[in-house]
DNA sequence: TTGTAAGCGTTATCAC
DNA sequence: GTGATAACGCTTACAA
């Protein structure tokens, strides 16, 4: 009869309550029938679920959040969501995660580790019960909050023996080393290395490359060219000229990702050099277009959809029971084709 | 003094109960504070400020949500991840909500109503303060929600006439008219109309072909190759040779994306079918890649940026104030490259 | 300018 | 198996 509790006035939501009073029941009981159906009779549920549909009650996920100190919800940081890696990456990560009743908040860093920070600032508010980071590099204040605030974290994309947490991802530098070696088995020797969008995984590309050239005793300090800028396929046009330029003797050229390399071959393309004639070219990650040009380039595979999907399980793993930390080493494999 | 209220067990959290016991004044003064620096006197607020950032107070989302029946966030639903126009438009509205200080919770509808009607009534327990959705075509139970709800609404991508609704886009008929004109401008005649991933654009801008076709009186209906998949680079790639052998007479195709054209080409390349000479070819949105192959591709592009910054704008007026529903149409371009 | 009281919608805890 | 009660952390009233 009481007037105040027969409909939340606020958003016009229907609540709990409501259902609860439209059986002359309690509201814990209805929350039990939706959470935990085997802890109430069969005959109550059933009515509780045509009244829940009856009067489209749709939970509240704040009051839910606040009173359970879970939210269902998960938290992803990548650096980009234009780069066909990421988006990849996420779609192996929801393939796991929605089928048990996580959401993910999706956040994007611009790859920058200071817009990381305000982001797990602002994100950390919405009690996350889990954490998905993209690589090992992060601010001092991040690591400071991830340690305080209890939640689960799964590294994404890189391997790190040394300390003590969970990742799931690659060797870049045994992948860069890979690629280079096959360069140098094809019988290039001045290969040059050319990274866009600088960050720690194309640093440690090209620690790999450097390498396989000391290996091969065919490294120069001058052959590699590096921007700061956004990697994309224009950019890798202008560097084809940049780098004609400045080494017209190179014979190779191992882009750190294949929107360069796509980039330069079409440039190549434009200025009549022959591909791999004149000019190897070689990428990294084989975005879906890498298999489809002409000559279709050269490139590392890296594993992004079972990334995602390992990286989510291992953090739904860690938020159940308390599994231990653990590394994950995914692997890569070389796509011989004809770039190179 | 009274220990229970010393710190919020659950979480760990540091609450603003306890920022408050810590300068020995109430929780509501930090709260103001924070929100409404002007309504504090500023020696407390300095007061507060401090111990805020010593303490390391984080605000609740949940609880914030559940007082004030606002959580600052905005529901974004968008049809796919991977396709570049949707992450542009995705950059256009954080562009706009993030300095205002909204979130975007992004949601992946994968081109399906039933699946965005999923999404959305996850994310109504979100207590979104608004709402932008793609296209216009919706389940009857999403516009049920939508109108019970109370909270705004953007639709983006299209323009509708009839209903009463706020939208940002462009006239998907006009564009595909406009295109197909061109094609008929420059003597093709033959012209084919290519489109995967069928919905609601792709229907419109075959419509807009088809109208161009028939007022330049060469209209043949078994033109038009229809396959449900989703859009790729290899897909256009088949398609190509599937166009070849069903319509060896075809002189010009109109793909409904970037993507198909892009493939098509790559795929002509291969078989050295010339382009434009033997088969003009273009494509729709200009995406990245389609400045740079060889030849470059002529297409519309589609202002997706603008679309979303305009859409979130829009969105955040009829949050704030009571703005009434409006129509805005952004329009698009022709971009003649060398292709067709 | 500051504080008190109540309540947002849900769940944990402990009774019955 | 079901219910009463008290949180969860914050903000909207309304006082002082």
């Amino acid at each position: 009869m009481s007037d105040r509790k027969s409909r939340s006035s606020a958003t016009g939501q229907v609540t709990l309550q409501d259902v609860a009073l439209h059986l002359g029941i309690s509201a814990i009981t209805v929350s039990r029938a939706l959470k935990t159906p085997q802890r109430v009779s069969e005959t109550l549920r059933a009515r509780i679920m045509s009244a829940v549909t009856e009067l489209g009650y749709r939970p509240n996920h704040a009051a839910r959040s606040l009173a359970s100190a879970r939210s269902d919800s998960v938290l992803v940081l990548v650096p980009s969501l234009s780069n066909e890696v990421f988006v990849d990456t996420l779609s192996g990560i929801h393939e796991v995660l929605i089928p048990r009743g996580y959401q993910a908040l999706i956040g994007n860093t611009h790859y920058s580790p200071q817009e990381e920070e305000k982001q797990l600032g602002v994100f950390l508010g919405h009690n996350p019960d889990g954490i998905l980071l993209t690589g090992l590099d992060h601010t001092p204040r991040v690591r400071q909050w991830l340690a305080d605030c209890g939640v689960p974290v799964v590294y994404m994309m890189e391997i790190d023996d040394a300390r003590d947490s969970r990742c799931v991802g690659l060797s870049q530098f045994d992948a860069g080393q890979v690629i280079t070696r096959y360069l140098v088995g094809k019988g290039y020797r001045r290969i040059a290395y050319v990274a866009a969008q600088v960050d720690p995984r194309t640093l440690k590309r090209a620690e790999g490359y450097r390498a396989a050239l000391r290996e091969a005793g065919c490294y120069e300090a001058g052959r590699e060219i590096w921007v700061p800028t956004p990697s994309s396929i224009g950019l890798g046009a202008s560097l084809l000229d940049r780098l004609l330029k400045e080494q017209p003797d190179c014979d190779a050229v191992f882009c750190c990702n294949d929107d360069l390399a796509q980039g330069m071959l079409f440039q190549c393309q434009r200025r009549k050099v022959a591909v791999p004639g004149q000019l190897a070219i070689c990428g990294f990650n084989d975005l879906a277009a890498s298999a489809w040009t002409n000559p279709p380039i050269t490139t590392i595979a890296t594993p992004r959809y079972a990334i995602g999907r390992e990286a989510a399980q291992m953090l739904l793993s860690a938020i159940d029971g308390d599994m231990p930390p653990a590394k994950l080493d995914l692997g890569f494999s070389l796509v011989e084709r004809l770039s190179a």
